[in-house]
DNA sequence: ACCGCATCTGACAACGTTGTCCAGGCTCTA
DNA sequence: TAGAGCCTGGACAACGTTGTCAGATGCGGT
């Protein structure tokens, strides 16, 4: 990480710009440092009298109390750490603000980065989180390998991986169920008549989308229909090469009836795609989209809850933080089929 | 604030679990601890055969540097926080981004929290964040009365607000052009015939609803038209009651042919109720919302800039923080409108 | 062999807070 | 009125790091 440039040296005052510390809230009330202190920690002992005159010093100078000092000597931060791949994903935002009205009924505040999918800049920012000392870390995790946190681990940073497991270490890992829900969104297309079904979804080395792509597979094979290789589209990500994908599947000699998309991304670049197409393609997504029930015709998807899964990591991570959860487990969420329509289509000409 | 739950003491280990501080690595590696520190800092003047010796004690015991420490003696904790209204909202996430990618290129961390529109909780998260001593604070105003940020301010703590205006003080400000934004939406229904438009938005107390309404009023007047007060609905915002004030405005004798909506949700929800309406209404919406292209009408929005609003108030925050930038000033983003269908219906009936 | 200089290393204080412990003053009782 | 016991207040050390400064070491030149 680059160093922080300085502050204005034209600022007044001390490094802290001119923070008023305990000890000249005690010179100005005229008391000793440990009774400022036990005034702003509300601890007992303290006459009205004299807290009054303490209070009043602290409000005529503007004095905070400096948790980092807080923090070194009593150990804990009250804060915890949130690594996903991009908190501009609106998957992602319910998810952080469920892991934060959970911090914050533990007191805790809520440190957040964005890993953009990249493993370097995870364990980068994971290390930094560490180095701040957080009480705890939610991770999202990007890369495979994470055991570069063992030491962590052992010296007790309590630990709850999120949407994807952690790589060559035990933790405690909350997941939805990306296998079955795929399962269950291929089956649907297959109920409805579909053979000829497409996947287009994220890199295999990222697990949901392994997983997605294993439950397609699994539906497929339980029909009893072999899959072509041009009906699968891996790795693709960015809408135009989504775009293109798609394109491909619906341009073959024989084109697929349906597809099935592995993420929110996925499915509003195909939603687009078909939008635009003479025949009627079906389609269900994995993730729910705003509005999908707005368009004509609606997008079935398979849902998660992603509020869910942030608030069952969280709890998590605060019994392991209090002692009431010792051993690593791994929680899987089910997932909600949504018919909307477009998952109902029949196979088209 | 509630005190934090105490960690597990059947861990092993002192405070921090069991943490290596860098006296453990010199005792270790043989060396003083300043040169463990100049190791760990890579400050020069360390002969590579010690460094290798540090560096191999580091290793050994996992030792992390504790940036607590490190923030006490240095004053400066390379964190900046940001204090928003909700982060599951999608117009925050884009923006959340923006700040932290800023801070990022700063080599800072962000402190997220959300206010949930709450004037008292946004004032705890501020405060909390000062008293954690965050270089910087981006906040998104639910108050209207900042002057508790005072001494914040004069201790030299950087702050930008963003999105609305800071109440009662002198400080820095990114706004979208709310004002001219509605204007421009209203005006843009006037072109195409409409004269009894409704105006769903946010309570006035927000800045932004406010300048919206504003807009609103402007253009309207400045076309000659008198705006009967049932064509207006402010303050509401949940779901269900936006939806009956839709209604309301659509049932009545003389009804609206258009609305405006004053942000995201109300639009999606004036959108859903359109949706099951005979007649065409035309809508312009505040904010734009995703696949608003792809329902039928495309809906057409005044759209700001998340990520640019976000962009643009870190950038100035860090500016104030090396001193490049010293007076507070007002910066005024434009919006752009953004025509898809449902603002350019004729009225109808 | 000796000096000077440059390079490398470590002792120590300080950052602002909290925990420990003791002193002093008060009240209450015998 | 003296002694016990309680309540309040304050001195001091410690948390883990970094900045200062002085000491140690080694090397080259005379």
């Amino acid at each position: 990480m680059p160093e922080m440039p300085r502050r204005a040296d034209h600022l007044p005052g001390n490094r802290y710009g001119n923070r008023p510390t305990m000890k000249d809230v005690a010179a100005r009330a005229g008391v000793g440092l440990k009774t400022v202190s036990r005034v702003v920690n509300e601890e007992p002992g303290v006459t009205p009298e004299t807290e009054r005159r303490v209070q009043e010093a602290i409000d005529a100078l503007g004095f905070r109390r400096n948790d980092s000092a807080r923090v070194l000597r009593k150990g804990r931060t009250a804060s915890i750490g949130l690594v996903l791949e991009d908190l501009a994903d609106p998957f992602y935002g319910p998810l952080s603000r469920a892991v934060e009205e959970v911090a914050r009924a533990h007191g805790a505040l809520l440190i957040n980065g964005s890993s953009a999918e990249d493993p370097d800049r995870e364990r980068e920012l994971v290390l930094a989180l560490c180095a701040r000392r957080v009480d705890g870390l939610v991770v999202i995790p990007a890369g495979d390998d994470h055991r570069y946190l063992e030491p962590e681990l052992k010296a007790g940073v309590a630990t709850v991986f999120v949407d994807r497991p952690a790589g060559r270490i035990d933790a405690d890992v909350v997941l939805s169920d990306s296998f079955g829900g795929a399962r269950d969104g291929v089956v649907h297309l297959l109920a409805h008549g579909h053979r000829r079904i497409g996947f287009i979804g994220d890199m295999p080395r990222i697990h949901t989308a392994a997983e997605r792509l294993r439950g397609y597979r699994a539906a497929m094979e339980d029909a009893g229909i072999r899959v072509a290789d041009d009906w699968m589209s891996l790795g693709v990500t960015d809408p135009e090469r989504v775009r293109r994908a798609a394109e491909e599947m619906l341009a073959a000699p024989e084109p697929v009836t349906a597809i099935f998309t592995g993420n929110n991304r996925v499915t509003v670049t195909v939603v687009r795609v078909l939008a635009g197409h003479p025949r009627g393609v079906a389609l269900v997504g994995f993730d729910d989209i705003e509005l999908a029930d707005l368009l004509s015709p609606g997008v079935t998807v398979v849902a998660q809850d992603a509020a869910a899964l942030g608030r069952t990591a969280a709890e998590r991570l605060f019994r392991q933080l209090d002692g009431t959860l010792l051993t690593p487990e791994r929680v899987e969420l089910p997932t909600r089929l949504i018919t909307r329509g477009s998952g109902e289509l029949p196979p088209a000409g």
